[in-house]
DNA sequence: GCAGATAACGTGTAATTACACTCAATGGAC
DNA sequence: GTCCATTGAGTGTAATTACACGTTATCTGC
């Protein structure tokens, strides 16, 4: 007999138990960045902008968020629209649009991230640093092997 | 010094990881699921529905799927369109509104659940059943802690 | 060069999510 | 019984997500 029997059973569907755990956690971190006006989803767009000097192709930027590039698109332009980040052409492939953080968004960042903390620290009293550390990890792996 | 101090870097957020992972996951499930015309948001509300004997509560059946009261309103609405789940008003207390699958439902859950354990079964293949069960518990404790 | 394949990107449309707000019904204090 | 806080539920609005499709630019084989 198959040793994952029990866990064809929907009650420990990978996808649905991922879901609403992501949403239970969310719902913290929204409400922490909410006063320095980034959403939750914005936030790890413009982070991930800082740690790329020179600016990012869309396709690049997309899949180091694990989003989907058509969705970077939508949550790019609120972001746009406020200033905290240029779409530029690159001049060496007039296809790439190459994406970068101006200095409203760092300064945005910095605010953004008192508040992020804020959520950071209060999940991780909750749930334990240590079970934080082992499912990071489980979390990472999952990504690797389904993509 | 703190040992978490290290996790309070925007790397390790624990909402964008979970975020990010559900993202993949999702959609293993959503393309198995397409085959049979349930979303990967539709199934387990009817898998819910299936163990709910008598029709449940909306706010009941919003706090065990771990999802927002309204949303589960919105997310009826196409299931009650296509005849797979009935609301009617409880006779004890007219404010509540029970929520019932319907025959039709239940057919429609068969095949979604061929289809769901395709996409579970390839998802525990690819991360392994072992790193599953332990992950779930970790997802279950971190949903406890946070609610 | 040129034709077709490929790659990068945006848009139409639709599902999912949830906050703020409103409405209706219930229950408790008196 | 009356007032009012509480509870269950739906709606307005907006952000998030992603599939299908179209457009433009680059590359490859010839």
């Amino acid at each position: 007999m198959d040793p994952t029997d029990d866990l064809l059973n929907p009650i420990h569907c990978v996808s649905h138990n991922l879901q609403k755990t992501a949403r239970v956690v969310a719902g913290v971190y929204a409400g922490e960045l909410r006063s320095c006006g980034l959403s939750r989803g914005q936030f790890p767009i413009l982070q991930q902008l800082e740690a790329s000097a020179g600016g990012v192709a869309m396709s690049v930027l997309a899949q180091r968020l694990y989003m989907d590039r058509t969705t970077l698109t939508r949550n790019l332009s609120p972001l746009e629209r406020a200033g905290l980040v240029v779409r530029e052409a690159d001049p060496g492939d007039a296809r790439v649009r190459r994406v970068m953080i101006t200095e409203a968004g760092r300064s945005r960042l910095v605010e953004g991230r008192k508040a992020w903390r804020c959520a950071q620290a209060m999940t991780l009293e909750r749930i334990g640093a240590d079970s934080w550390r082992r499912l990071e990890d489980d979390l990472r792996r999952v990504r690797k092997a389904l993509s």
